[in-house]
DNA sequence: ACACTAAAGCTAACGTCATTAGCCAAAAGG
DNA sequence: CCTTTTGGCTAATGACGTTAGCTTTAGTGT
């Protein structure tokens, strides 16, 4: 009961996944997802324990990606930190779903494969030579952009482009 | 059926907030709701039409005293962009879920009362001298930080003080 | 081959939600 | 005094997550 084992349970993550990513976060119940491998609902509970776990699994997706991203956007860039901003913006922009679900709610952080968050802040720690407090600031800065962009809060007539721009320029600035 | 009329309603729309205060979102039911004004849930729809009226009118409320709360801060002081973002930080630690409330979601914008969104954002906009894509940045790098804060996302050992202090100076710097 | 066990499906059922339908009493207003 | 409106109520529905308990199938050990 080795070998390719997981089989079932990664299908059902799988299922999930495609779900939150084609029809929204709304959709993802565990009928929709049984129905996705023609089985009922009651049945995926001899793979999994309860959504949460799913949810879970999504989320360190989510890090994953990102990280594996942010490490992407890094290579053969002399401005990193503007890198990994537009690329935040953009996986976020590509899967909204799977963002609103990693910081919709508070982090089930015991629950996480340990280091799937910090992978995805590395890259811009590194970016800024190490300096966390400022980490931090452009990490706040980008979050905020994509929520608020997101969730639709900017007036249309704003320029977000230029805003990540000049935003990203004031705090990546030395002094 | 006039003068001081909207009691009733008034009345449901307090508990709510009530709830949201107290016991959190999640606890927010119509049940949960009508229990406070000794009703059962279904008799409150004698006077809304459904929870969503009840959440936009606690968004409303939200963005009310945000805003007197902002115009406040601005007065005698001299960094006053400081002085708003220490006010947001500060409403959103008191109020997390009126806070995950009005930005957990897509804004239902059509049913705000009109200018409510708008008379949040002004306080900020005079406060760098009317340049909007300036207010954006700083409002996103204030929302970030709020949502992160608020969601338990940094860790333990960040000094968010000295990161907000970083944040708004590079920010507001002019240049 | 045979029995036993474990894996993985199923149906029925429950509790919690939001919401609807339809009934009834009391208050308001002509 | 009759009638309409208001604001309660109970019963019910349909979505959801989840549990209990049954069954079938596939190994596995002797």
């Amino acid at each position: 009961m080795q070998a390719v084992e997981e089989t079932r349970k990664t299908q059902i993550i799988e299922a999930a996944r495609t779900i939150v990513e084609n029809e929204g976060i709304e959709a993802l119940t565990m009928q929709t997802i049984a129905q996705k491998l023609d089985i009922k609902a009651p049945s995926l509970y001899k793979h999994i324990s309860n959504k949460k776990e799913l949810e879970v699994a999504l989320i360190a997706q989510g890090f994953v990606e990102q990280a594996k991203l942010f490490n992407e956007a890094i290579k053969n860039t002399d401005n990193k930190v503007l890198a990994i901003g537009k690329a935040y913006r953009e996986w976020a922009l590509e899967h909204p779903d799977m963002f609103k679900l990693m910081y919709g709610g508070p982090l089930p952080r015991k629950d996480l494969p340990k280091g799937v968050e910090d992978a995805a802040a590395l890259p811009l720690i590194k970016a800024v030579g190490g300096d966390r407090d400022k980490a931090r600031v452009l990490w706040a800065f980008a979050h905020g952009m994509v929520l608020l962009e997101i969730a639709d809060r900017f007036p249309a007539s704003a320029d977000l482009d230029a805003v990540w721009e000049i935003g990203i320029k004031q705090l990546s600035n030395n002094n």
